[in-house]
DNA sequence: CATGTATTTTGACACTGTCAAGATAACTGG
DNA sequence: CCAGTTATCTTGACAGTGTCAAAATACATG
């Protein structure tokens, strides 16, 4: 296992071993995919873009489904880092505003990333039954986050106590991720009904969450 | 050269000519995604189980795509049965049964359907960019008629005033085609949990369209 | 330097979508 | 009933795909 074989100083040239292969590839993978369509990204042309073999690709990754994993679970270790710049208000309860920039946080996110959010929530992957292990962990680990961070809410009183963290999560990310869905599809072409969408959205969970009457 | 290429056996006239090979086409499609799922469908293969030549659907389907957009064409003209059997309530007012029938109907018809679902809301086909027209008015039809029955309902006062029916159809929508996906593309495994999550879909609506505390 | 190991390549195979040309059956007007 | 038109189906072909097996190359270490 030698990893620091790398290119051992900036240049552009990587000598035979190309060195860097592994991480150009789940890069330039997820470039085409942005660009031209998951359906477009062929291993072949993939590997001609990295410079190399069309069966270079497959010394780093198993198959086409397990790059895919690959880049999927790097689109988690992005999607985690959303969550980190929690605010709390003043008065210990939940505000609208700050479920509201939860909202907006989670569809940019999958609108700016939607090349990984595809792989992360699309069925391609899911319905294949040959997910990689530590993809499947990691993509649960992120919805169990989720429900814990609405459990200590509901155990430090911000939400109310009828509130079943586990349905309201299950809910409430199936509207976030049909939003987003219905977005990347390209469904909904307005691009201007984003945000008053959020704001309703927002506001239907903080009704849910709180039993208040309006913000 | 003269193969089995007749069924004559069968009511309906047919021998070198199939007669009935576009409607086997797009059903047998339908079949073959459902046992094996989409990607697994391949254009010969369906020629092959239709007792065809490869080349034959291309007789009836201008390519693949038209093919998958005539099927999910036929999905849209299924989908929009189950609004049909809508109840009223006694007094008026919009009630949580009604809402909850409304979300199990959504949910159910999504996972009964899966294989017309994936195309009618799926990436797939919105993100090529070629759809079939027929398609895409069928699709937008479907989702005015949602719009409509909201507004009628705001009009006839069985909702809020406040209610921006465009707004909550959008977010509502999402919530259902959430959930759908969620479901179909196996990332939710736990089919117990659908029922309490219609019911926390129902409410959440509910709350948001009645302004009522509770169910 | 010799040798093993990690990496890349070439060759091959069974698939795929789909076009162009030819073949056949059914329908049409005479 | 026959000739011609049209609708339908078939064969052949081409470029592209994922991926395996075997050969070639460069690097790392004894």
């Amino acid at each position: 296992m030698t990893e620091d074989i790398a290119h051992t100083d900036s240049g552009i040239r990587s000598s035979y071993h190309h060195g860097d292969l592994r991480q150009v590839l789940m890069d330039e993978a997820a470039l085409m995919i942005k660009e031209e369509g998951e359906k477009a990204l062929s291993m072949r042309k993939l590997a001609a873009r990295a410079g190399v073999s069309r069966t270079a690709p497959y010394h780093h990754f198993a198959d086409k489904q397990t790059l895919l994993c690959a880049i999927a679970e790097e689109g988690f270790r992005r999607f985690n880092l959303i969550g980190d710049s929690e605010e709390v208000d003043d008065d210990g309860a939940l505000s609208l505003s700050v479920q509201l920039q939860f909202v907006r946080n989670y569809v940019k996110f999958a609108q700016d990333n939607a090349q990984y959010y595809d792989l992360m929530f699309g069925g391609h992957l899911w319905k294949s039954q040959q997910l990689t292990d530590s993809l499947t962990r990691e993509a649960h680990a992120s919805f169990r986050r989720y429900v814990e961070k609405l459990r200590d809410w509901r155990n430090e009183g911000r939400i109310l106590a009828s509130v079943d963290p586990l349905r309201f999560a299950q809910v409430s990310w199936s509207t976030l991720h049909g939003m987003s869905r219905l977005l990347i599809d390209g469904i909904y072409m307005d691009d201007t009904a984003i945000d008053p969408m959020c704001e309703n959205a927002a506001e239907m969970f903080w009704r849910q969450l709180t039993g208040k009457a309006s913000g």
